[in-house]
DNA sequence: TTGTATGCGTTATCAT
DNA sequence: ATGATAACGCATACAA
């Protein structure tokens, strides 16, 4: 390989001056007087040479990797159809972009937690990490929080020792629901983002039941069943509700992933939404505005959510810590039409 | 921060041996005999003082960084909704995983191509390089090529000169416009998946095309629209030719995406397929299958397409020069619901 | 079978 | 105002 490699030292020579010369003005190190002359100098043939520091010999002497990590707790089977994760890495990149970081990115598995990303920062790989949809078995995370290494969750875990940048996923579902509540629904099923291991899937569900609670509404067992991220998860959960023969003229599935597959599957049995049954979902996804009927849903501000995350962290990198350990954003129930009430067309269609 | 950092000279001095030989050990170096009672000895104290080697130390002396670089070449806006890019990190992953590689990702901006990456590569951030939706127009791209520095493409580039991974879009946006010239559809519109300075897009186009001459049909300017990735650029540039008043029986969109604008669009107008107006899509997203009608597209293997991008740059960093330079995978009509022709329950809904 | 010495490219602490 | 020099943590050729 002839990739030709241009270090500090090739830029001194040429400039006619020292290493140390290269390494102040480049890195404008205050407190030091250097002559506009030669910081012109060196710059240009910084510049002609394509000079780029060593993004190792850099981290090495520096301590400073320079690079952000993602970790998405997620099984790796459920990664491809995430339809989340792009507006997540469009605000963590927007970020990164903005402070000269880089981001890397991984998954674990919720079954072996324990080694999977500990590895990367004890290989000092990232200076900080972004743990998106944590969960309550994790070991690793406390054990990294015990070592105060530096943590943002986008989502939310009990207690709230971490830094996190959720929406209120339990006040959220409870509108959506009371939506159906208040048009009448006495009979609401409900299928779930995730299992209750992830905090956003037994967050909704928790609200869910408040609002038939609050409605003084039956919690029907026999309506509720937990998806699994999927579309299919969905659909084939929802299937099993039809078949058990359980009554019911409302569904609220907690994520619009699952929502498509549950619409399917309503579909498939001539309860097209919203005539026969009302759907209300979850997210927002980008196209949710797009299927037939759009979808009603509950908006979460994904990409601004991972932006918040990692100006969070890198602010925690820069030493400030912020007081305020959890940040909430605002969600906002969207009505499109697979719910009866608006038949107007959808504003956000454009 | 009180973040504990163990070095090889603290895993030497507990197991009473020299820094050497715990490098040699843990790295498995061949060609060194060292008694097993001292490897274990080595082992077992690496592994309680949770000794992992310092990535950039490592980096730095070993001129391998064990990062894959995954650069995506889109406009930062529409990243958000790329449901294509959590299938393509699944199978990145798997292979970085596979190889104890990790995976740094990055955009790059159409307008602003020539440092974008560059810096990355000059850096030495990374190893190697996945470039997915390479433009005709990106010089970094060349540059990085003369280097012989290891790029892989995802997609493909006019004269092969890369090592690419890609569908065969040409044939396959054919077969599925053929598929509507054979159910009698003689005027058929076409929304791009985005603009022509991507390869697939016009290559797609050029498919839609063939199919068109090959059935002796006309080439109608006036029903062919770019679209740009997203769903809302598929219902506006759909609502456009509607308003135009041109005519046509089928529609025939570049990605799947768009083809969920193009269908809101038709419904709006009560055109909702497949009754008056067929639709084609092309990708064949996860949710395909359950957005209603199921939409009738080509599956595109794009976590197979990753995979095997991933494979073949580990392979390349390894010092094997694959000399096939292309490797073209199939891609399938898969027929559900958005056209007349069948009218069984989708096979792929379980 | 194991230890010593050197270098990777950078930043930082000192002199000059 | 600039230049030597010493780390940073690891791998490796060479010694022992």
């Amino acid at each position: 390989l002839n990739i030709k490699r241009v270090t500090s030292q090739d830029v001194a020579d040429a400039a006619g001056v020292s290493r140390t010369t290269v390494s102040l003005v480049l890195n404008n190190t205050p407190n030091v007087q250097i002559s506009d002359e030669t910081r012109q100098r060196v710059v240009t043939t910084a510049r002609s040479l394509g000079y780029v520091p060593d993004a190792a010999a850099r981290a090495l002497v520096s301590r400073r990797a320079q690079i952000i990590g993602l970790v998405m707790a997620r099984s790796h089977h459920h990664i491809a159809s995430d339809a989340f994760l792009p507006q997540s890495l469009e605000g963590l990149l927007d970020v990164a972009h903005q402070y000269g970081m880089r981001l890397l990115i991984d998954i674990v598995e919720p079954q072996h937690q324990k080694e999977a990303y500990l590895q990367l920062v004890r290989a000092k790989h990232i200076d900080g990490l972004i743990l998106s949809g944590p969960r309550l078995d994790d070991e690793a995370l406390n054990l990294l929080d015990e070592e105060s290494f530096p943590i943002v969750l986008i989502g939310r875990l009990p207690g709230d020792r971490f830094y996190s940048v959720d929406v209120d996923n339990r006040a959220a579902a409870r509108t959506a629901v009371d939506h159906l509540v208040k048009q009448g629904h006495t009979q609401i099923a409900c299928i779930t983002n995730a299992s209750p291991e992830y905090s956003a899937a037994s967050e909704r569900l928790a609200g869910y039941r408040e609002a038939l609670e609050a409605a003084g509404l039956n919690y029907d067992q026999g309506l509720v069943r937990y998806g699994d991220f999927s579309s299919r998860s969905g659909y084939q959960q929802m299937k099993q509700i039809l078949l058990s023969g359980a009554e019911f003229s409302a569904v609220f599935a907690a994520s619009d992933e699952v929502a498509y597959g549950v619409k399917a599957a309503l579909v498939e049995q001539d309860l097209r939404p919203p005539d026969r049954v009302a759907l209300v979902g979850f997210d927002d996804l980008p196209m949710s505005a797009y299927i037939d009927p759009p979808l009603t849903t509950v908006r979460v501000p994904a990409t601004e959510l991972a932006r918040r995350a990692g100006n969070l962290l890198v602010q925690i990198l820069e030493g400030e810590l912020p007081d305020q350990k959890v940040q909430l954003l605002e969600t906002h129930l969207i009505l499109r039409h697979s719910c009866k009430t608006s038949r107007s067309i959808p504003s956000d269609i454009v």
